[in-house]
DNA sequence: TTGAATTCGGACAATTTTATCCTATTAATA
DNA sequence: TATTAATAGGATAAAATTGTCCGAATTCAA
């Protein structure tokens, strides 16, 4: 569904919301460990996310990651995959076709428009908030 | 969603479908010109799909593919997918986790659960033969 | 029976995605 | 101010996916 990159990118920032909660800063290799993957390619996953002002990063000691409290209701998921794997997901042909088009559509065109509007609407209105919550009482989880 | 095989796959096996119903066979060269796909590549989706028994194939001169056309409305797209893809649509974890699980979730796994079964439906219960329709008529297309 | 048309299958090449390494830059603090 | 801890960013490497090439096997038809 989504590349590597995003999915590592989408459990960052869960981690860092749930953390900036609790007002902790935090770092590139604290986040790698919490979430279970490689710690350079995190490194320019998080680079991207700054760019897209999803998160702020702090440089020098004491540096890290983090996100203003009252920006964790508002960030939504669809802004995350966005900022990494782009519109593919709401541009994008089911069968890849250069790109989904009403007036020429492919054979399932109607099939995947329907789950994709599913989809386009989940990502817009789950929060960064929402993801968090459960993470503190252990029922769920950002590695196994 | 599906790889780049997997949606040559897809589409070469509606336009064999197609042909078939007609009681044409056709041959690599004509699919990968009608679907738009490099030749030599479509050559090993075909062999994966004749493996799984989803399109017959015939060599030699006067040689091609071809579906039964019995077999065409009972052929689902889930098992395309499947053939090619695997079951990764249906056991994999949204945020990457090594499997979807419901005893350790994911922070979306309850939204994206809801998705998938969706996409599940859709596919198990879209026909071949549902996809070719469409086609005749320059309703739907394979190319652009 | 030979030649042409075709799929099959293995090896290889190009591209994209994922991952690593190293240096530069920045900021805290001793 | 020097040291240390951190992010930023460029170059490179590894792995996976996508794509190509070529010869073998098969079948039809002349
Ligand atoms: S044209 Fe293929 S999904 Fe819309
Ligand atoms: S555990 Fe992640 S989608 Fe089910």
């Amino acid at each position: 569904m989504f590349s590597k990159a995003c999915e590592y990118g989408i459990k960052a920032t869960i981690y860092i919301a749930h953390q900036s909660l609790e007002s902790n800063r935090v770092s590139l290799k604290g986040i790698a460990e919490e979430i279970n993957s490689p710690e350079a390619f995190t490194a320019k996953i998080l680079q991207q996310l700054v760019k897209n002002n999803i998160i702020d990063s702090v440089k020098g000691a004491m540096g890290g990651f983090q996100i203003d409290k009252d920006e964790i209701s508002k960030i939504k998921l669809s802004q995350i995959v966005y900022a990494i794997d782009g519109n593919k997901v709401y541009t994008g042909c089911g069968l890849g076709l250069h790109t989904c088009n009403d007036k020429k559509p492919c054979p399932v065109h109607d099939n995947f428009i329907s789950i994709r509007n599913d989809l386009k609407k989940m990502l817009e209105t789950t929060s960064l908030l929402t993801m968090t919550k459960g993470l503190d009482v252990g029922l769920t989880y950002l590695k196994r």
